[in-house]
DNA sequence: GATAATTGTTATGGACCATATCAAATATCG
DNA sequence: CGATATTTGATATGGTCCATAACAATTATC
């Protein structure tokens, strides 16, 4: 270990008990500065993206779903007819990853596999009634509980310009 | 399972091997509609999180420094003389978790644990000689090649307008 | 028709996250 | 003071997500 002595000595003398800024009324806990860190895009992006997943879930409470197995349903509704390797590749989910979470969807009857009769190897994957009906649904919660919160949050014109920020990131970075 | 036989029909339909647009070249394996999918702030987000953190990667691979070990590098310089507990628990880290992101950075000697002369139950984080200068090593990498590249692709400007609605969500949502 | 490639699947390991628990040290309160 | 509760760092453990290798069945390619 090869700590200078100034860093061992100004450790110490900030770590000292009673660390309140000048005249501080007690000796409350002061918060940390985030300093560098409050500008750094990785950071703020990732700590966004967990509130946002995290209200989502929220939202969802009723209906069980998660934002990759909304994020199936979204994409199995609007390409009726492909495979499994197609919708988890589109989605960024690795094919033997993708199996357990198509599992899960068939058990609750969401979704459905269905052999295709000119490929027989491939999966063909379907909305079932009951999931074409709880997509329905988590639509309505999303747009209502969920998105709207944004908006009120940041304006509906902001959040435009943040989604297309994002997608340029996504998308050319 | 409760698949409506006209589920079924067009998904077949859909799914016919020769399923390009109407007069398409040939075969070619047509693009998925990403849909209502593009519109999802929480979608995109985390796609948009994951290129981020990627690039930062590539960024730091001569410093071998993660996103979650180069906050901690920033938040111990930013404010020496913290413990384990105030610096784990400012970057969102449960503590348990906390304890082998430490380990890694003390046996590379970048950060040293002291233990504290007033309570010797916690130990004072102090960034070494060593770990400071990665530390200006490591911003320089990220202002230069990491962060400039997002500043080409959106404005600066709009970089600046994007942090501040990220943390506008991370901070209020 | 032999070989290569694709599809869904399983097994497996790593990274990250969360909870319970522990010993040592300190704080609290009778 | 001394008994009890709390805090700190640490370990163990389990869950989830992500990545790779390998396999059988099927299809494509030559």
């Amino acid at each position: 270990m090869t700590v200078s002595k100034t860093a061992e000595k100004s450790a110490e003398k900030a770590g000292d008990g009673t660390r309140g800024r000048k005249d501080a009324p007690e000796g409350l806990p002061e918060a940390l500065q985030l300093g560098e860190l409050s500008e750094q895009l990785g950071y703020v992006l990732k700590r966004a993206q967990l509130k946002v997943f995290e209200n989502f879930l929220h939202c969802m409470a009723s209906l069980q779903l998660t934002p990759a197995q909304f994020s199936v349903l979204l994409l199995v509704e609007k390409n009726p007819g492909r495979n499994q390797t197609e919708i988890a590749s589109t989605l960024g989910i690795l094919r033997p990853n993708f199996v357990a979470l198509l599992d899960n969807l068939e058990s609750r009857d969401l979704c459905a596999r269905i052999r295709s009769t000119n490929d027989r190897r491939s999966h063909i994957l379907v909305l079932t009634d009951k999931g074409k009906a709880v997509l329905t649904r988590a639509k309505k919660l999303v747009a209502t509980k969920h998105e709207s919160r944004l908006n009120e949050l940041l304006g509906q014109a902001n959040r435009e310009a943040l989604l297309e920020m994002l997608s340029k990131i996504a998308n050319e970075f």
